[in-house]
DNA sequence: TTTTCATCAGTAAACGTTTTCCGGAATTAT
DNA sequence: ATAATTCCGGAAAACGTTTACTGATGAAAA
C-alpha cells in the first residue's frame, strides 16, 4: 500500500507547476503540445488520479448524491435506487445511500451526516413533515419521494389516492361488498391510500373495514393475517398497504385454509416484480418505482444546476392497475363457502 | 440556503482559537469548564457541524466504506448490503454503494473513484482475478465476496461447491436420473457450482446436461426456459444458477404446460425470501446472504484497524439445504408424461 | 520560597486541490 | 518597427479541518 501520487508529484515529474497540471486535467486552459505531452506522460507513469476530497473542498461540489430509503429489502425501494442510480451515473455522479430502517431513531442525524458528503439528497422514506423542514435546513437540494411534501418543497410520488380509489372501483365492480383495508395506525402516513379507498366505497354506499399492520414487510403481513382471517364477519376482499404485506398475508391465509381469490380477494400496491410469481399472481397497482427514482433524480439535478423550476411542487405519477389472479368476481348472494377444487387457468 | 458555519465562526463566537475548538470537539484535550461551556454554547447557537470532507483531508480517514454489488434488484445482494450496513453503522461508518450492473464496462474506474472516498471496499461482484489485482492496487483495504479470491486476498463466500454437491445428492436420492444445470457459459464464473454438481453426479455414475442462461435475473431465467423445456430428452430436474433464474424458469415452464415438480424438479441457489412464496415454493440452498455481508464487513474493519489476521484467506460459509415443494420424488421407470390435473396440496 | 511539571490554550503548518491574478512571450494589427 | 492583443505558464491564496509544537499559567515538590 504505497502512497498515492499527488498533483505535486506529477508537476515535478513533468517539470511544470501544479497549477498547470490542474488546469490541464480539468481542461480549463490550453497548453503547448510539448507541455501537454509531458504532463500526460507523467500522469500515466505515476498512475495519478486526482483526489476527489481535495477537489470537493475547494469547489464545494462532491460529485455524489445521496439517497435515503426505508428498507433495502423491499423491491419497491431497490427499484427507486435503480432508477436514481441510472440517471446519477448519466450525470457522472455517484450514489451514496442510507437504509434508515436500521436507525429510525437517528434518521435526521444520519441524513445530516450524509448531506455533508453529497451535492443533493433524495429522501424516499415517509418522513413526517416536521422533519422535512429540518432536512431542508441542511442547505442542500432535496427532493422527497413517496409522499407529497408541503408546498414549495419539490417532491414526487405515485398518486396514492388515485391508486386506492382505482382498487376500490375494481373490487366493487367485481361484486365485493365487505372490503377491508390492511394498513397502518391512523397516525402513520398512509392516509392517502386510506382516503382513496374509503371515498370510493362511500360513493358506492359501502362500508370499509380497517385492520392494522405493524410495518410494511412480508412478516408484518404474515403476522397481521390471522386477525382478519379469523373473524366471523371476515371481509371478502382486503387491500393491503403494499405488495410485501399482501404476499405475507396471502401466504398465511392459504395455510389457514382460506383460498385466494375464491374465498377472499387480495390486492397490493407497488407492483414489485415478484408479485407476478406468487400463487395466485398478485393483483396490484403499479407505482412505477423505477421511473419514480429517475424522475426524482432529474428533479434533483435541476435544483443542483440552480435551475429551480418555477412550478416547484409535487409531481404525481399516474398509477396503473395490474389485474392478476388474486382477485375474482363475486357471485353476489354468495352463501356457501365450500373450499373450491378448481382453479382458473391463466 | 445560507452558508454553513465553520470552525472559525465557532472559535470567534466563543472567543477562543480554532485549535481549541477542534480539540474540544474531538475531545482530544481537556479544558477549563468556562471554556468548554463557551464553546458548547457557540456550537449550539450556530448549529455547527464539522465538515467531514475537510476532516478527511487531513486525517486520511473518510468514515465511510464502499460496497459494490452486481445488481441491487437481486435480493441476494440487498441482503448482503443489509448485513454490511448493520455492522458498518455499529462502527459509526456510512455506506457508499455502487451497482455495477449499469456499467459493467467501467467497473474498475467506478471502483477506483469509489475507493478514493472510502476507507475500505467490499466487492461483491464476481470479478475476474485479473481485476482483483487492480482493485488491490487502489491502496485501500478490500474484501471480496461471492467467490474465492487468490491466496492472500481476504474473501468470503458461500461454499458453492458444497452447495451444488448437496443439491446433487438430494436429487439423485429423490430418484432423478436426467439432471441438468442451467448456468453460465464455461468462461463465466460459476465453475464451483458446476463442478460441485458434476462431481456429485459422476460419483453416482450419472450424466449432467448443461444449459446456458444469459444472466442471473428472472427474465434471463424466463428466456432460457424454452430451450430446455422443448427438448424431447428434457431433464427431470434442473438446478438453476440462482433463485432468480429458477423463479423465471418455473414461471414459463408452467405456462408451457410443464408442471413442477410433477414433470420436472427445479432447484435454485441463494434462498431469497421470495422463494417461499412462489408456486410451488422453491427448493434451494441457503447462502446466508445477510451474514455474508456482516462477516465481510467485520473482515474489512479488521483490516482497516490494521489488525491483519495471520490466516488471511478465504472464508467459507456453510450452505444449508432448504427443502420445499419444487422438487419431488421420482418413480424410477417413469414413462407416461400426461399433463397432470391434480396438484399436491401443501 | 524556588524549582519542576502538569495543564490549558494558541500559533502555524500541513492535507491536495482549484482558481485568481500576473507577467512574459508570441502573435497580430497599425 | 512599434503598439496592442492574445496565449501560455506560474505564484500564491484559499477551502475547513487536525496536529505538532510552543508558551504561559498554576499547582505540587523540594
Amino acid at each position: 500500500m504505497k502512497k498515492k501520487p499527488t498533483i505535486r508529484d506529477v508537476a515535478a515529474k513533468a517539470g511544470v507547476s501544479i497549477a498547470t497540471v490542474s488546469k490541464f486535467i480539468n481542461s480549463t486552459q490550453r497548453f503547448t503540445a510539448a507541455v501537454e505531452r509531458k504532463i500526460q506522460a507523467a500522469i500515466e507513469e505515476l498512475e495519478y488520479h486526482s483526489n476527489p476530497l481535495a477537489r470537493s473542498m475547494i469547489t464545494g461540489k462532491t460529485g455524489s448524491v445521496g439517497v435515503a430509503i426505508l428498507d433495502i429489502c423491499n423491491p419497491h425501494f431497490t427499484n427507486i435506487v435503480k432508477g436514481s442510480n441510472r440517471v446519477a451515473l448519466e450525470h457522472g455522479y455517484n450514489l451514496l445511500f442510507v437504509d434508515t430502517e436500521e436507525s429510525q431513531a437517528h434518521e435526521d442525524e444520519l441524513l445530516e451526516a450524509l448531506s455533508r458528503r453529497v451535492d443533493g439528497l433524495i429522501v424516499s422514506t415517509r418522513m413526517p413533515e416536521e422533519h422535512m423542514e429540518k432536512v431542508l435546513g441542511f442547505g442542500k437540494p432535496v427532493v422527497f419521494s413517496g409522499r407529497p411534501a408541503p408546498a414549495g418543497i419539490p417532491s414526487i410520488s405515485i398518486d396514492a389516492y388515485a391508486a386506492a380509489h382505482m382498487i376500490g372501483e375494481l373490487l366493487v365492480k367485481q361484486g365485493h361488498r365487505n372490503i377491508a383495508y390492511l394498513g397502518f395506525a391512523p397516525a402513520r402516513p398512509d392516509k392517502e391510500r386510506m382516503r382513496g379507498l374509503s371515498d370510493c366505497l362511500e360513493a358506492h354506499g359501502l362500508p370499509l373495514m380497517r385492520f392494522e399492520v405493524r410495518g410494511p414487510t412480508i412478516v408484518d403481513g404474515e403476522q397481521a393475517c390471522s386477525s382478519v382471517i379469523l373473524r366471523k364477519d371476515k371481509p371478502d376482499a382486503v387491500v393491503c398497504y403494499n405488495d410485501m404485506v399482501a404476499i405475507g398475508f396471502m401466504a398465511v391465509a392459504k395455510s389457514l385454509g382460506v383460498s385466494i381469490p375464491e374465498d377472499m380477494s387480495v390486492v397490493g400496491i407497488d407492483n414489485i416484480p415478484f408479485g407476478r410469481f406468487t400463487s395466485p399472481a398478485l393483483t396490484t397497482v403499479d407505482t412505477q418505482s423505477e421511473r419514480l427514482g429517475e424522475e426524482a433524480m432529474r428533479l434533483l439535478f435541476r435544483q443542483i444546476a440552480g435551475d429551480n423550476p418555477p412550478d416547484i411542487g409535487h409531481i404525481f405519477l399516474e398509477p396503473r392497475l395490474m389485474m392478476r389472479d388474486s382477485t375474482a368476481v363475486r357471485a353476489l348472494p354468495q352463501r356457501e363457502s365450500a373450499t373450491p377444487r378448481l382453479r382458473k387457468r391463466a
